[in-house]
DNA sequence: GGCCGTACCGAAAAGGTTTTCGGATGCTTT
DNA sequence: AAAGCATCCGAAAACCTTTTCGGTACGGCC
């Protein structure tokens, strides 16, 4: 029934147990064991000893409350399912990462009772930031309660153009989606998008227009707004193929949309990337290396997004509050759907 | 340039201000505030009209620094990306939930020194206990140092059997795949699991013969080990029509190998579900929604199981602490590619 | 021998909250 | 009028660490 070498029950060593033991005063120890100066070698040799021998952990709440500064920061996020504040919070995790800093993970789940519930929570716990992950790309009302700790918004951007907000650059991933396509060659291209309610599908398309124009070269057919699931990617193929035989390459809203629109093009005969080129957006890897061929898409570098907004959080901490919204530029991660061999 | 109503620099309130404002003392302020009795009505009306003036909010920090507890727990999870620890994750912020809890998230990345650095984190800033998350459902090595709050593994059992986990019934889960098969009139059932390095696999397995057994009705060929993805399952299905023609239905590891089962059906001609049923494990629902058609899966209530481990972490914390594997029972949902209509 | 500088160490305060216990007030009873 | 009692309030300790500042010891110098 052994338990673990320090059993429950037994008090936690606090530094005057370690001062105790070195036979030294408390400030004594401290200075020892912080690396402070004024303070005989030998002697912090003994208070580590010390401090070893008793497993000592300092106090991280008796620091913060002396510092005024407690290490961590909350990240508020809308929804845990979805896979985009995933990447994120792993870039935020990663940025604070090997410091000294933790993060507290809450989940709103869309619910703005909940959501300020979280923020008083947070607060009480004396955070010395907040990041809040959107659900969406499209801007969400501010926090309600006022907050005195710096705030970065991430994904979606806040309403308040006062606040600092970090963003996917959507327009950006529309244009380099139809750049790469151009660049493979392709020049009748049609677009099958998402959801027409998201911000993120319209900026898209204002990419994907800007990037048309530019060479000169027209959008076969209409853009198809429908939803961001593989159903539709098989109807509006379908559609597309109908009323636009001899399209060559097909942009897709999702990497979803872009797997229903391969299951038609093969259903219908058509080659891929031979004769259709297929391109998706968000880089899902289940989705993409599943595809046969192996889907090439947009990636919206959710990861680095998430660096970027613990980044800037902690320049807000010391420095003071920028505003305004940052985006994040995307990539494009081409594979077998553009190109022949890949 | 008007910020938040509580401008930066503005020192957040504390008690004493309450009580300075109220005109008490701090500790009447305190009982005040905390419901204790030995107050006046009236001045209690009085002290929460001056905490609600300055915005009071209590500091966790001093607080917990005096109770010995500070609310917070750690979840140390091995892969975010995953889709595993996210569910439990959920659930578990749903157990703690609405209470006094809040979690620190901390991902651990496979990389044993990071591991340690976490828990350390977690340790000096006083969690009242630990949530361990496994990576896969095969048992991890127990948590390297010396920790004496309450730990309990979830989904990835401790190796030391005196620790407390919570694991899926991955055997159960198998079991019930192939009764939901007979129940629907199956006799001719295949089995295509995934890497036969995962304990989870070969538990299914285990459930999957022993249900088989009872029934009286033999497996269709051998079972076939692979990966967890569609490439696999597109291969394993074209090797099974060939040896095993009138296969009735497959039971797949996962619903990425059921999603390549399904196409390759699709492409030899055989309906689904009329000439075969097909199963898959997880009940990811990108994966069995985009499906056609729609995928019958196993739920691995991995949601349940989080809720089940923040619980188990509560009664560890006041009461004594548990030991051994607890499971979790998994659960059928059933769509059309079992059922003719759904 | 007295003085100064250096090197090291320790006492004490600060940070914000909760709890305990003693004190104060006003009211009732004899 | 004195004693007793219920009710309410406040002073102070406790939690643990860090930092400041004063103190001690000792070697070197005039």
């Amino acid at each position: 029934m052994a338990r673990s070498p320090a059993p429950r029950g037994t008090r936690t060593a606090t530094l005057s147990d370690v001062a105790r033991l070195a036979g030294v005063s408390v400030a004594t120890a401290s200075k020892a064991l912080n690396g402070r100066n004024h303070v005989h070698a030998q002697t912090r040799e003994r208070v580590f000893e010390a401090a070893a021998q008793l497993s000592f952990s300092p106090n991280s709440l008796a620091r913060g409350l002396l510092a005024g500064k407690t290490g961590t920061v909350g990240l508020l996020t809308s929804d845990l399912v979805g896979r985009f504040s995933l990447p994120i919070l792993m870039g935020a995790e990663d940025a604070f990462g090997a410091g000294q800093v933790s993060v507290f993970l809450c989940d709103a789940r869309g619910d703005a009772i909940r959501e300020r519930h979280h923020v008083r929570a947070l607060l009480s716990r004396r955070v010395d930031g907040l990041i809040v992950v959107g659900s969406s790309t499209d801007p969400r009302p501010p926090l309600a309660d006022s907050v005195d700790v710096p705030v970065v918004y991430a994904y979606a951007p806040s309403e308040n153009p006062e606040d600092l907000s970090i963003v996917p650059d959507n327009v950006g991933a529309g244009r380099m989606a139809v750049e790469h396509l151009i660049a493979c060659g392709r020049t009748r291209i049609a677009h099958i998008s998402g959801d027409r309610q998201y911000s993120a599908a319209r900026d898209r398309v204002d990419g994907v227009r800007a990037a048309l124009d530019e060479a000169g070269i027209p959008l076969v057919g209409q853009v198809a707004y429908g939803t961001w699931e593989e159903g539709w990617g098989r109807a509006a193929a379908g559609m597309l193929l109908d009323r636009e035989p001899d399209v060559d390459a097909v942009l897709c809203g999702s990497d979803q949309v872009a797997r229903g629109v391969l299951d038609t093009l093969r259903e219908r005969g058509r080659r891929v990337p031979d004769d259709v080129a297929v391109m998706g957006f968000d880089n899902w890897q289940v989705m993409t290396s599943g595809a046969r061929p192996q889907l090439t898409s947009v990636d919206m570098n959710l990861e680095e997004l998430g660096r970027a907004a613990a980044r800037a959080l902690f320049e807000s901490i010391d420095a003071e509050h920028g505003k305004g919204i940052r985006t994040v530029q995307c990539r494009v991660v081409p594979r077998g759907s553009t190109a022949p061999d890949a």
